[in-house]
DNA sequence: AAGATGTTGTTATTGCGATAACAGCACAAG
DNA sequence: CTTGTGCTGTTATCGCAATAACAACATCTT
């Protein structure tokens, strides 16, 4: 009979939304847009405006009955539900092409997960820079996790070592683990994962595409 | 009043999960498991048996009634729906970082999806090697499209760019983009995109650990 | 041989997310 | 002041995906 565990009770399906309208809401801000409408901010995200006032209603009070939304209100509202009010210290464990790619990709950062350590076992990868910061030894991750208060760890190791790996982060502190890895991670159930399985979207296409493909076959010349 | 489209009118959830029931059939083929239960299968993906065997249900025809399935048979009618059962050549538009990381990301090829160009506009990346190929100028890239009989794209750009891009492709004949830009593209109805946002995703990660975390503050210690 | 167990294919039911509908408020125009 | 338009917050409805239930079939054991 726990409470209402503040507002933890959303949708996946509105989580995810989240961040596309703060990313468009914040577009509008840098040209200078001061409100904005439901139907105005759902058209330019291709769904409808009942969803996204009923999104918005998990959280209540964005704006009063009447009047639009106000741009500069309602970007640090979500920033403050998304999580992101502050920066977000992250970590990368996982060196290899992957690892690397996003320790050069300065768009996290911007987005408020600044990258505070990176790791990998292989002696070859300890020392190389990205951006200022150096790979490090994985027998240091602990102590950085620690001592950098990182709650979240993006996993870009081979999916063999990732069990092993999540394992030790997990009883490092880590909160919320952001896997490449195709494999399924087993970790307590205070414990987040998000599977970014980049095999999955592009077969996903695959089998879209190949419909098509058919499709035109058979039909296309008489459309 | 179209037909059926050749079984294309699959659920996007359904589609979603054939890549994950091909990628453990894969596993267990190659230890040499023959047969699978659907429970089975079903339990080692963490979802239940019945959605299973809806799922394969789409297609039908995988085992008979009473019998298991056949991991040996399964494998390949699986390749063959989600359009996987010959190599599909595919391109890399945008040699950044992340283009680079997915240039040498040999997984992609050896799940069926080779690399047979990558394209970008900056004179500094062309010519740069990545397993064997070579980085070329984006004005090859129609060319290059058209003599491999590519029809899948990998979007790499920046979003500023990502439209144009796309217009070219679609030009080009490309039916299927894996876009990486933060934005939305317009493409025509016969052409599938799917947009793979690293934004989203870790956005929709910090809000669950922000949840956790307060909920750890709030009655932690009691539990 | 007969029954117990386990399996798939198929249909029915449930549950939840997307959409629509509506009530109440704000502001502008006449 | 009154009316009209447009907006949000909230509730009700709809539709589809997830789950359960069941019928038909195979295999093994006794």
């Amino acid at each position: 009979m726990r409470k209402n565990r503040k507002g933890c009770d959303v949708p996946d399906a509105t989580i995810l939304r989240l961040p596309l309208y703060l990313e468009k809401l914040k577009l509008l801000q840098a040209i200078g847009v001061e409100d904005v409408s439901s139907r105005q901010l759902a058209e330019s995200l291709d769904i409808k405006a009942s969803q996204l006032r009923h999104d918005f209603h998990y959280f209540g009070g964005f704006s009063r009955p009447g009047r639009p939304y106000q741009v500069d209100k309602l970007v640090p509202a979500l920033e403050k539900i998304i999580g992101i009010a502050e920066p977000v210290p992250t970590a990368i464990v996982g060196a290899g092409h992957l690892g690397q790619a996003l320790a050069n990709y300065q768009n996290l950062e911007m987005q408020g997960f600044p990258v505070r350590g990176i790791f990998d076992v292989n002696p070859k990868l300890i020392g190389l820079d990205f951006r200022g910061r150096q790979v490090q030894d994985m027998d240091e991750m602990e102590a950085v996790i620690s001592k950098e208060n990182i709650k979240i760890a993006i996993l870009t190791v081979p999916a063999a070592n990732a069990q092993a790996v999540t394992d030790r982060l997990v009883a490092a502190g880590v909160v919320g683990i952001f896997n490449f890895a195709p494999t399924d991670l087993k970790v307590p159930a205070t414990v987040a994962v998000r599977n970014e399985r980049l095999a999955v979207g592009i077969m996903s296409l695959s089998f879209k595409v190949k419909c098509i493909l058919e499709n035109q076959a058979l039909d296309g010349p008489a459309c």
